[in-house]
DNA sequence: TAATTACATTGCAATATTACGATGAATGGG
DNA sequence: CCCATTCATCGTAATATTGCAATGTAATTA
């Protein structure tokens, strides 16, 4: 089938799994790396710095775009990428309380 | 091609991705919570409780298990799964240096 | 206006994922 | 030993992802 019920989820194990799968993947992580540690926008320059061909960049771009995650402003020719801070924010805080909800200290298994 | 340029990236950034891709599907979430909440081991039931059949259940299982953020025990008939204390850390320690690696005051796009 | 630059989009080919029925393997009860 | 229970695995179908060359689009420059 290749097709996830996602009417069997809640709204928020969908939003979460969205926001996760945009980030399961290196280049992208990578991306948000250059983006972050630049703490400003990188224009197009990423194809070279990653190794990756412009259109796959693009594609990526486009990805964490979908998913709110960053914010593109046309500037000239080229275009700003930056981090969208209000949904980093609230991913930071739902990837926190999912990630926190375990007491580690079971002697189950 | 459908197939992921590892070698192009770091040993961290393919790590976080992989362990990203593992959360990255409303079912496992969705599991994972169960088993949470559960503090303990839940075996079998998840099945049911979820409303997916018991071989996607056991797929699923094997992904987490495999990613290494689960660990399962024979227990007589039944399995009982639990989160991988050590895994589960060490994934909260990269993500959180990850997620907190931008300041996000700035004022660019 | 023509050429250049910077991205986006399209169209592929290769591979991965998701879901499930059917079947296999192991354990426990009778 | 036989059978039910529990889980894993296999096979398969539908769909998604990844990567790139080629092409399209919009703005800047000459």
């Amino acid at each position: 089938m290749g097709l996830t019920k996602t009417e069997i989820f809640t709204e928020e194990q969908n939003h979460l799994a969205t926001m996760l799968k945009a980030l399961a993947h290196p280049a992208r992580i990578a991306i948000l790396q250059q983006i972050m540690s630049a703490n400003a926008c990188i224009c197009g320059d990423l194809s070279i710095e990653l190794g990756l061909a412009q259109a796959t960049i693009s594609q990526h771009l486009k990805e964490l775009k979908t998913a709110g995650l960053i914010q593109g402003t046309i500037e000239g020719v080229s275009v700003c990428y930056c981090i969208n801070p209000a949904v980093w924010n609230q991913l930071k805080n739902q990837l926190g309380i999912f990630l926190n909800s375990t007491s580690l200290s079971n002697n189950c298994c």
